[in-house]
DNA sequence: ATTGGCGAAATTGTATACGATCACCTGCTG
DNA sequence: CAGCAGGTGATCGTATACAATTTCGCCAAT
């Protein structure tokens, strides 16, 4: 007889179990800018092959949070400071219009689960500690993440998950962390300004809050560092 | 003496000439949707091992443009309609974005070559045969993809590459032939609009002409056969 | 005639092997 | 002592080998 339960851990290691890990190390800060990723060293970490890990280093280059470099080996995404501007510039494209969609789809319950997701960011807003800091600017990238699942488009979801990652690494590189939590407020206008069919004045928080996280950065050049990257290609 | 020059065509065969090799031929539509990329078989024709292959076929699913499922291959991408409704969906959620950040980059040269675009458009429009069908296809997506480009963000231009491929594909599946060109006056009157500075109306036109596109659509369910299809997941 | 089961063949999943390229260190030379 | 040549180790790129899974054909049973 087949024991339908594995006695031990048994998780399904796989390329998609290593990419959501790392992609999950990367987007908490605990895998900082610039750091090598080893295919060697990876599959050690994992105890798989290079192979897989390789597979899943690509998927993560797809998504723009790891640079693989020929011959040199794969990188956490160190994104410049023009790449920082296009991903923002292309969520102000885009947000506005989710945001459209989205309110179309809204009933009370949706309502109901974004106040319930604003009150979880304000209690972490207010802890103190790295743990709740890193939990809060998830939550914060949450927010535009339940907007855009809430447009029921899969397609638009993809990508805004690709932007509210890569922003997350920006953040982290170029955040000037004491100011970074003040959008909260802007968050629940957004909100009140949707249920109350204002879709303009929405629309056009949003744009703001998103020009507002942008300026909270401090865009220097590439910290001076990186030789090879300032000659790249 | 090393010769610069190979004597022979020697491509550099690897897994983006692959990839770009299999994109240009599902944009054609010389594979269809469903069509069964097997490893070994892509392999032959490439003259690589199934690892280039595999890796070619995992970036295409990554774009949508191919399924890969667990143990049983890749496919060329069979976009059920309400997949289809998405894609459009996103794209009018994006394009009016794209349009009013577009037109702010654009000056006098711009124009000139939007409007070449557009004569080359209609040019092949009054040709006759399938190859000149696929060359306004591919014409019309190009259309969208260069406002696309206009806005000098590389993060938006690479999500629009993929939404024009998988319309490409929405189109060859549930297109009208006959009636698909007819948005030819509508690229026009676009230009027009973004050239009088009226961004308002252009949106308004580019946001219709979406519509359009879709309309002529004939989105029948999936033709009945694939059972497998159904129950997938 | 249709269904179910078994085994062979084909296909994908993963690991390993080997060649190619790059980074680094050493030691020579001016 | 600086700078360059060449070797050496580490890392990546690709092919191949083997394991796991699915598919398909065949035959018996209902």
């Amino acid at each position: 007889m087949k024991t339908a339960m594995p006695d031990e851990e048994q998780i399904d290691i796989s390329t998609h179990y290593i990419r959501d890990s790392i992609r999950d190390a990367i987007v908490d800060r605990r895998l900082a800018p610039g750091t090598k990723l080893s295919e060697a060293d990876v599959g050690a970490l994992f105890n798989v092959s290079r192979t897989l890990v390789r597979g899943a280093l690509q998927a993560l280059s797809y998504e723009g949070l790891v640079n693989v470099e020929k011959n040199r080996g794969a990188f956490v995404a160190y994104p410049s400071p023009e790449e920082a501007r296009q991903i923002f510039a292309t969520r102000r494209m885009i947000e506005p219009g989710i945001l459209r969609e989205a309110a179309k789809h809204m009933g009370p319950s949706h309502f109901h689960y974004l106040r319930q997701l604003l009150l979880e960011e304000g209690r972490l807003m207010n802890e103190r500690g790295q743990t709740a800091r890193r939990a809060e600017i998830k939550a914060s990238g949450d927010f535009h993440l339940m907007l855009a699942s809430m447009t029921g488009n899969a397609v638009m979801q993809r990508f805004m998950d690709e932007l509210v990652a890569r922003s997350s690494l920006v953040i982290a590189l170029y955040g000037q962390s004491a100011i970074s939590s003040c959008g909260h407020q802007e968050h629940q206008d957004i909100v009140t300004a949707i249920e109350r069919g204002d879709l303009n004045h929405a629309c056009h928080l949003m744009a703001h809050h998103i020009d507002h996280i942008e300026a909270d950065l401090y865009m220097r050049e590439n910290k001076g560092s990186d030789l090879r990257e300032a000659f790249r290609r």
